[in-house]
DNA sequence: GCCGTTTTCGGCCCGACTGTTTTCAGTCG
């Protein structure tokens, strides 16, 4: 996947650049959707370009097509250069700021001859921009505070942090009882791994009441805007969060339109127009009359178009209004289908609760199994367990599934050692029901080594389950450089189930990644990889992911029963005996 | 620049808000 970012990115720069010289509009929107096309591809373009089917790809054209082959021939793409030649370094950048747009942007440069952030946080400073035509000093003032919030880390914020802040918010306004409907909508109604802002929806017979008690939320830092229907504020995690109140006849319409993403939209928007319909976040309307025939509920404004209900996370328009209108939606995996966690950590290792405590909180959360995977031994700035610990834990684990009433199975996180190796010796892998195998050090090995040494790892024929795949960590740690397709070929190959890790930090595999295993037949296994008891809630943000991979419950190791799941991995041992 | 069961030419999603105007351009979602 090595050249899809490197390709998007130039699309996409080229799109706002012409967009800037005041180009078509099509044209530029033919250049966006080429780059969303190229990032959002389950494979190397590289490959598609080897087998001539670059132009397959929706949004690929003659045109774009031959200068991804140029790219991929020559690194370089010609068109992209002279357009660039053409406007000065750094003018795109400021279209990052909320209120700049390419009108905007070439003013600035035509003007005052800005072009970076830093420039223009002096200008607007200095009262310099107040003069230009169409601005004033509200203007200077918004760009002002836009600049702070593009520095504020493109202000995004981990799913998990995100989500429970929106929940007590609606908590809080549900409290108001004006409230009738309430939803959150936009990129955290799809679970996306980051949220830029938090959109919430509602019904309401008394809008101001509700717009009110919003504004005078306990989380809320400052206020943005305060009108009848609609408000925003900056809350004190420095996200962004909107209201809108909308007629009950318009929630679906609403709810689906606020939802997005923008791209499943404008898909859907025109599939409206090709069926005579229109489609607007007030219902969707009979273009010969002007009638409108949904707009109270979500599925009805799909109905009207031809099309089942389509599930949140798989609204990115990467293929899911295909599936849906041939029927083929899949049946997303849920949290209530969870039979287990196989990855969680006790005070043997780092963890903060002990085993026994760790089952009765899975006991209390209705699963039928949890597997204890403490540290192995070399990891010992994470207290990794002895052989001999070891065997000792594994006759205390067998002891808690007959007193507690749970299956409580004994694993390993085992480490993957710099040149592949597992941490402990294989008949003491072979002694435990799952064996996870993960990397904890030297990360920055290069892209090929890393991938060979757990490539490795995996062709042992050991390992059960690759934890945290790609050991990023949200917002903080970059993943290590690897060729995840080559993981997950050779995960396909050795019958190792990929972890999906739902700690809120990691995330780990991320959707597109699982997405991609998942359509080469490998089994995702959904953890928490929890150190603490409170931890195993974290599930759903795991869930959230896989479904963002269309992922369905056969997909998922742990939906397995504890029947199917012990046979599961007695059928890999018994295979490494008999060879 | 892309695309096609109305089309290989002529379309391409749509409305609200803001700040600046004095009727609307620019931006956003």
């Amino acid at each position: 996947m090595t050249h899809n970012r490197a390709i998007a990115e130039r699309f996409a720069q080229m799109a706002d650049m012409l967009e800037i010289k005041g180009e078509s509009i099509f044209r530029i929107n033919a250049y966006r959707r080429a780059a969303r096309a190229v990032e959002g591809l389950t494979e190397d373009v590289a490959a598609l370009a080897a087998r001539g089917e670059l132009t397959n790809i929706p949004g690929i054209g003659k045109a774009t097509a031959e200068k991804i082959v140029e790219f991929l021939r020559t690194g370089t793409m010609k068109a992209y250069d002279e357009l660039a030649a053409t406007l000065p370094p750094g003018l795109t950048t400021l279209m990052a700021v909320p209120e700049v747009g390419p009108k905007t942007a070439l003013l600035l440069y035509e003007q005052l001859g800005i072009t970076s952030l830093d420039a223009l946080e002096a200008a607007a400073k200095a009262g310099r921009l107040r003069d230009l035509p169409r601005m004033g000093p509200k203007t200077e003032e918004n760009i002002l505070r836009g600049i702070a919030m593009v520095r504020r880390s493109a202000a995004r914020r981990p799913l998990g942090v995100a989500l429970p802040v929106a929940e007590a918010l609606v908590a809080t306004l549900r409290e108001t009882r004006e409230v009738d409907a309430i939803e959150v909508a936009g990129s955290l109604r799809r679970r996306k791994e980051t949220v830029g802002d938090i959109d919430i929806l509602v019904t309401s017979r008394s809008p101001e009441r509700v717009m009110e008690a919003f504004v005078a939320a306990p989380p809320v830092a400052q206020v943005l805007s305060h009108g009848p229907t609609r408000s925003s504020v900056i809350l004190d995690v420095g996200l962004q969060a909107d209201v809108r109140v909308v007629e009950p006849a318009s929630y679906g319409a609403a709810l689906q339109y606020f939802t997005g993403s923008k791209e499943h939209n404008v898909a859907l928007r025109e599939r409206a127009v090709r069926r005579g319909l229109k489609l607007n976040e007030y219902g969707v309307w009979r273009t010969k009359d002007d009638r409108r025939i949904a707009g109270r509920d979500e599925a009805g404004v799909y109905n009207a178009v031809g099309l089942p209900w389509i599930p949140p996370e798989l609204r990115e328009d990467a293929g899911e209004l295909e599936a849906a209108e041939a029927g083929r939606l899949p049946t997303l995996v849920t949290v209530e289908e969870i039979r287990g966690d196989l990855h969680v950590h006790t005070t043997w290792s780092d963890g903060a609760s002990s085993a026994e405590a760790m089952a009765t909180a899975a006991k209390a959360l209705g699963y039928a199994y949890l597997c204890i995977t403490d540290h192995s031994q070399s990891l010992k700035v994470a207290g990794g367990v002895s052989v001999e610990d070891l065997r000792a834990h594994a006759a205390v684990v067998r002891r808690l599934s007959d007193r507690l009433g749970i299956e409580v199975l004994m694993g390993t996180e085992c480490d993957i050692g710099p040149d592949g190796a597992l941490d402990y010796p294989d008949e003491v892998l072979d002694d435990l029901d799952v064996v996870i195998a993960s990397v904890h050090t030297r990360f920055r090995m290069s892209r090929d080594e890393m991938t060979r040494r757990i490539v490795r790892a995996l062709e042992t024929g050991r390992v059960d389950i690759l934890g945290h795949p790609t050991g990023r960590l949200l917002g903080a740690r970059d993943p290590y450089e690897v060729d995840i397709e080559r993981i997950v070929d050779a995960a396909a190959r050795s019958g190792v189930a990929l972890e999906i890790n739902a700690s809120p930090e990691r995330l780990d595999l991320k959707d597109t990644d699982a997405r991609l295993a998942r359509e080469r037949g490998v089994r995702l296994a959904v953890n928490t990889d929890a150190h603490a008891a409170a931890e195993l809630r974290h599930m759903p943000l795991g869930i959230s992911v896989a479904r963002r991979a269309w992922a369905e419950a056969a997909d998922v190791l742990n939906t397995l029963s504890p029947t199917a799941l012990r046979a599961h991995l007695r059928g890999r041992r018994g295979a490494r005996r008999r060879r």
